[in-house]
DNA sequence: TCGTTGTTTATAATTATTCTAAAGAAGATT
DNA sequence: AATCTTCTTTAGAATAATTATAAACAACGA
């Protein structure tokens, strides 16, 4: 449980200004226990239902693409119609269901250290992500 | 160097019939010693360059979702506005330079045997894919 | 309180992809 | 070869996710 005080100070810190708004989008997006993966249309969905008040889908782009680039929200590589988004941060990899079109969290620990043995003159390692696709 | 025969006969064996345009894409996409990855529009820009012969967008479309279906073009996922194909239909990981928005093979030994420990009952891996993005 | 700057919003624009339906080409049948 | 059927191509319209616009609004500092 996050209080709306943290919120508040989350986005003082980090140059957004904490409106209405983004404290909702925070609440839903934050204050949970399990991490979260969602579309912005999730999203927007779900502002609504949870917190009654309406936030236009413009400014739901608008913050959680703010948040992303602050680093509190990450983008996960699927090939879907929507792009995804996650709270969890960390590095770290998926399941997806294709069926159910939905993400599950993969501990580290469950695929086990991946150690890329080659490489590109001038480039270095961003992120590696292992993206294990389910089915029936 | 694969001859147009071969082609037309890879499409019959497909039921698919082999016309100019299917033809044409076949060179463009197939006759080559390299994977090949790329983007619809890469793809459709590519065949009036190498054939000289204009194909309608929607039929690129077309052509490319049949060979996905039959299993000779690959769907990568990466979160880009365009969906990336590779003409390497086997299990193989990637590198995403992402400055330069290109796609790179990694072989299997590359990256090395993945394990999953976890298992969701009542679905089966349909595929694990490795995508390692770059920066510079 | 006032002025400045950042934010929200409705709406329009953009863009990748899919749909539609008519014209054309391939393959089979005579 | 002429005809018939089925599949394919095509231009253009439709759809849908995302981004841009610009006016109204809210947060902040002075
Ligand atoms: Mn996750
Ligand atoms: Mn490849
Ligand atoms: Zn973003
Ligand atoms: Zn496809």
């Amino acid at each position: 449980m996050t209080s709306k005080q943290e919120f508040i100070e989350k986005l003082r810190n980090s140059n957004l200004r904490p409106t209405k708004q983004r404290i909702n989008i925070c609440e839903v997006l934050f204050n949970r226990d399990k991490t979260f993966h969602f579309t912005i249309n999730d999203l927007f969905n779900l502002i609504k239902d949870k917190t009654g008040e309406k936030v236009s889908l413009a400014t739901v782009y608008n913050t959680v693409h703010a948040f992303h680039k602050k680093g509190y929200l990450k983008e996960i590589p699927i090939n879907s119609n929507q792009t995804y988004f996650d709270t969890n941060v960390t590095d770290h990899h998926h399941f997806f269901d294709v069926k159910e079109e939905k993400l599950i969290d993969l501990k580290n620990e469950d695929v086990g250290p991946i150690e890329i043995q080659k490489s590109i003159p001038g480039k270095k390692i961003k992120s590696v992500e292992v993206l294990v696709k389910l089915e029936d």
